[in-house]
Order: C-alpha cells, then structure tokens, then sequence
DNA sequence: TATGAGATCAACT
DNA sequence: GTTGATCTCATAC
C-alpha cells in the first residue's frame, strides 16, 4: 500500500463543504478493514436535516464535541451509520460517510455482510456501517486519528459530482451529497 | 425494472 | 404513539 498521510483534527475543524468534497478519494480504515471514500453528505446545525438542529441530545452529544471524532447512530432501528464531527468545537456539524469503494480486508466485510458482490458491500451508509462492523458502543465519540480508524488523505484529486441528499424529509433541495464522478459504489447515481 | 412492506429501536412528542 | 440521514426481499408488471 502506498504510503498516505493521516488526517488529523485540524482538516475537520473547517466548514463541512470544505471537508466533504476533501474526504472524496480519502482512505477510510476501521481496524485495517474498508477502502476509499466515494460518497459523503454535510449536515450542518442550521440544517432543518441535521440531528443536531433541534439542539443537543443524548444521543447528538458528540456532534456538539470537537471536530475529528467519529458519531455513530441507530438508523431505522437496524443500521449503524457513521459520521465525522466537522467544524470548531460546539458548531455541531457532521459529515454522514454513505459509501465506499472496498480496497482492503473484504474477506472480514464479505462474513459481515454475509455477500460477496463486492458493490455492494459498501454502497450505502447502513450497509458500510455492517461491513466495518460500526457500533455506537465501540465507536460513538472516538478519534478518527486513534485505533481503530485510520482516515488517510487522497493522493490524487478526484472529478468530485454534487446533488440532493438521499432518505430525508426536510431540506430535500440542498445540494450536499457529494461523490466521486463515475463510481461504480455510489448508493445512487449522481444525476 | 418498479413498487411496497417488513424488520426493529431509540429519540422525541 | 410516531418517526426516521436504511436495506432487503417479495410480488407485480
């Protein structure tokens, strides 16, 4: 593998459609498990979308924490979904990781995911979050620069596409899904 | 290919 | 009691 640098705090601690777009391309590893970001959404706290724009919960706690952690929530009752923390400390701004390209440990996410075409192991945030084996337990709160993440800086800028968001019901017109242009593990295709 | 329901639970009203 | 930042499978065209 090449040799990449690892994102610190400060590259999340600036306005998330700065960092989203940034994170395209980027390396996401959890315990040496996953591949290459090809689909992010920004939640920002004015964002009548975002769980932090009612004001901080229990369960949003961390989104109100310091940028470069990680946020996990329960989705539907049945899926793990994972965020990065962006902004400064209290801005309560998050960036939803819905998709992957699988580079590396797909033996561990295909008996996760109990499937072997490889598309799909990652293509959408619940499915991601199964294949990386994302829980609230063990990773709501963490750092993105301490085990078991690995979070590495693109090496080479990608064509980045932008469009609505998917699976919301408020704010449905911003456009803050950003992909990789002609990835074939996007969730949906961009327009 | 397209549409629809079921799964399953914690936050919130 | 209702509602999701979802996914899968079944059924219908």
């Amino acid at each position: 593998m090449a040799k990449s640098k690892l994102l610190k705090p400060a590259f999340f601690d600036r306005s998330v459609h700065h960092v989203a777009p940034e994170l395209i391309g980027a390396t996401l590893l959890v315990d040496g498990v996953g591949g290459i970001i090809v689909e992010v959404e920004a939640y920002h706290h004015t964002d009548p979308a975002a769980h932090s724009f009612g004001g901080q919960t229990e369960r949003n706690g961390v989104m109100f924490g310091p940028p470069g952690h990680a946020y996990v929530y329960r989705s539907y009752g049945i899926h793990w979904c994972l965020n990065f923390v962006c902004e400064p400390e209290g801005s309560a701004c998050g960036i939803l990781i819905r998709a992957l390209e699988p580079t590396t440990g797909l033996p561990a996410m295909r008996r996760r995911r109990g499937l072997k075409e490889e598309r799909l192991l990652c293509s959408g945030p619940g499915r991601l979050g199964q294949a990386l084996g994302i829980t609230r337990d063990k990773h709501n709160g963490a750092r993105l620069d301490k085990a078991p993440f690995q979070v590495f800086a693109r090496e080479q800028t990608p064509i980045i596409v932008a469009g609505p968001r998917i699976g919301i019901s408020k704010a449905v017109d911003l456009p803050w899904r950003y992909g990789m242009k002609g990835s074939r593990f996007v969730s949906k295709p961009f327009q």
